[in-house]
DNA sequence: GTGGTCTAGACCACC
DNA sequence: GTGGTCTAGACCACG
C-alpha cells in the first residue's frame, strides 16, 4: 500500500482510506482476489487508528467490493474491478456536475467558466508527472 | 430574497445562506448600499434557525461584504461586488481544482476526464436555459 | 422507544437496535417523517454505548430508511415504510429458508421436519400473547 | 468424506465440518465404528486449515460422537447414532424456533408468516431431489 | 442540544 | 495471527 492520509483536509480518515482502495483497484493496482494488508498492518504504516481501517473496510464490504476470509483476512472480491471502475467515474462526474451547478446558479459568464475550465485542466496535467 | 436551501446536502446550512448571498452581489442582482432582509425575516422565508442565518451575516461581515446600520438592519457595503466577484471566482476554482486533484490521483484516464469534464460542461449550459 | 437488547445472545448489539427500528417502522410503530430518540438518549434508555447506537443509525442510513437532519437528529425518511416491510419478509423468509436448506442437507424425515415445524409454529402462537 | 464448505457464509467453518458429520452419522452414511478419514486428510479434500478440522474433531469427541483409536486414527462411537438424530432434530428445532421468535417480535402478521412458511416448504422439497 | 469522527484499549471467535 | 464488537472518552461542526 502506497497511498496517503491527509488528517485535516475535511475528508474523513476512513473515507480517504476507502477511496484509494476503490481507486486502486479501479486502476489495477489491486487485483480481484487478492488479499489487501490486515487491519493492523495498515493502521501502522499510515499512522492511524485500526478501528478508522476497519471502517473502511466494513464500508467496502457493504458494496461488495472486499470481504472477509474468516481469521485469514480480507481479499478484493472477484466482481470489484468493474465496480470500483463505475464508481470512480460516478464520484468524480458528480462531483464534477456539483461544481458547475453551482458556477451556473452563481450566474459566473460562461466564457469565464470555460477559461477557468481550461487553466485548471491544463494545471492538473503538469502536476500529472 | 429568492434563493433555496436545502438542509441535507451535505453543505451547511449557513454556507448555503452566505453563499448565495455572495453569488448575488456578484451578480447585480442585490446592489450595494441596499438593505437586505433581517435574521428574522430571512430565518422564516427560508423556513431555517435564526442563528443559522446570523451566523451566515457574521461571516458575510467578517469578510466586510454586509455591514450592520446602526438601528436599522444590515446593508451590503460598497466595496462588496469586487469582493464577491473574486470570492466566486476563487470558490469555484478552488472546487473544480479539488475534482481534478482527485481525478488525476484516481489514475483515471485522462482522455475519460476531458470527455466527463466536456459532457457535462454542455450538460450544465443545456439546463442554464 | 419500547425495545430490549440482549447483549450476550451473539447477535451484536448495534443490529438488534437496527432490526428493532426496522420493525417498528415496518409494523407502523414509528412514522415516516417522525423524529427517532437520540444516540445519546436512546443510549441512556438501553444502556448501551453511544457509539453502538450510533452504528445502527448509520447502517439504517446507508439503506436510506434513517436520514439525518444536520444539528437537529434522525428521522425516518418517506420511503421508509415499504422498504422495511419488505426487508422484513426478506430476513424472515431468508432465514425460514436456510433452516429448510440444513433440514433436507440433514436428510431429515420430512413427516418428522413438517412435525416439528407445526409444533413450533403453534408455540409461537402461544407465546404471542 | 462428500460434503461442502462454504467459508464465507457465516458460520464457522469447524461448525460446518462437525456438524456434516454429525448428519452423515444420523443419516447411516456413516455407520459406527467406523473410521473416518485422518485430519490432514480432510484438511486437504475439503481445502481447509488442519486446526480446523481438528477443532471439529475436538467438538465431536466431546460429545461422545467420535473416539481416537491409539495408533490407528478416529472411529464413530457406538452410541453416537442415538446421539446424532437426536442433535440433528434439537439444531433444526432450536433454529426453527429462533426464526418464529424473530417473527413473531417483528409484528409480522400471522397470515403472511403462515404463507411464507408454506411456499419454503414446498420449495424446500422441491430442491429435495 | 444534535450527529460525526477519531483514538485507545479491551475481549471474542476463528484459523 | 486475523477481523468484529463494544466501551470510554475526546473533539468538532452544526443549529
Amino acid at each position: 500500500m502506497f497511498f496517503q492520509i491527509n488528517p485535516s483536509n475535511g475528508i474523513p480518515v476512513y473515507e480517504q482510506v476507502s477511496r484509494q482502495i476503490m481507486f486502486a483497484v479501479a486502476s489495477g493496482s489491486i487485483l480481484p482476489g487478492e488479499m489487501i494488508p490486515s487491519v493492523r498492518e495498515l493502521a501502522r504504516e499510515l499512522a492511524i487508528n485500526p478501528n478508522t481501517v476497519a471502517r473502511a473496510f466494513r464500508d467496502l464490504q457493504d458494496q461488495n467490493i472486499l470481504q472477509t476470509v474468516r481469521g485469514t483476512g480480507v481479499a478484493v472480491t472477484h466482481g470489484a474491478r468493474a465496480k470500483c471502475i463505475s464508481a470512480r467515474t460516478r464520484v468524480i462526474r458528480d462531483r464534477l456536475r456539483d461544481v458547475l451547478a453551482e458556477a451556473r446558479q452563481s450566474q459566473l459568464d460562461e466564457a469565464e467558466l470555460q477559461a477557468i475550465i481550461d487553466a485548471e485542466f491544463e494545471n492538473s496535467k503538469k502536476r500529472k508527472h
